[in-house]
DNA sequence: AACACTATGTAATAATATAACATTTACATG
DNA sequence: CATGTAAATGTTATATTATTACATAGTGTT
């Protein structure tokens, strides 16, 4: 179980937006689509993005800098977060693989440092570009 | 082995200046270093960066929008990255990890997406951090 | 020389993100 | 209910990161 946490407005309009979108969305093009909300300055976008963000609703693919829900039901593990992304048509989805997900959590180096987060892209070709 | 590459006049100013660098150096900052020798624009930064990046002598941070020099002779696999970040100090190293990288070259999931690329960026607290 | 290819130079502008400051709302607690 | 405090909002300006468009120059091959 996780901490419910309530949105606030802004927060709850950005997130369903994010939500509802089939891509990832960028900033300002989520900023375009809620200005008749009375969102209009890139502020307040980015101040909901960090918030949602932090509490794991959604995430930030970073090598696009674009912002995707949660599709692993709210991410307990905001901290540990893998997607997979289509070169071809920008296709982003979560991964959710436990195996993948413990062995990286429990990597340990020789660096001596404790990991306590990670991001992990990976890019190819999904199924519908390999057959193009 | 790989396949040696010359470096343009460019090229090589800017990967000097990143390889000498103790941390991951930004765009614009390394523009404002490489002025004095004749480099004035963005764009001509930029298209250095492209194209070390594309022969895997320098790697981006993407979390950062910052590149450091492949700690690996050269990334024969500049198609398979994976970074240590201090969230403290910012001191950013490149894991070389042979079992980690091939669990992850290998990695498959029900997607049915076959992967030619991966980067994964670990955060947490670096020795030195962590004992402050 | 003619060609293709890569790299360079320059100006303008687009896209992404934050700083600074003022105000308002939510809500715990005396 | 009054008061304090943390979170959220609103607004303007600005900083940072990256690309478009177009012109020119070098490099190597045939
Ligand atoms: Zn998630
Ligand atoms: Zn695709
Ligand atoms: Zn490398
Ligand atoms: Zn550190």
């Amino acid at each position: 179980m996780q901490k419910q946490q309530t949105l606030s407005r802004n927060q709850k309009i950005i997130f369903d937006l994010i939500d509802k979108s089939p891509e990832p969305m960028k900033a300002y093009s989520i900023l375009f689509n809620v200005q008749k909300k009375g969102i209009k300055a890139p502020l307040q976008v980015y101040r909901a993005l960090d918030k949602l963000v932090e509490i794991g609703k959604i995430h930030k693919i970073e090598s696009r800098n674009a912002f995707i829900a949660c599709q692993n039901s709210s991410c307990q593990i905001s901290k540990a977060t893998a997607f997979s992304i289509c070169e071809s048509c920008e296709n982003v989805s979560e991964i959710s693989n436990t195996k993948l997900s413990k062995y990286l959590s429990n990597f340990a180096d020789s660096s001596g440092m404790k990991y306590s987060k990670y991001n992990l892209e990976f890019f190819g070709l999904c199924k519908k570009c390999k057959s193009k």
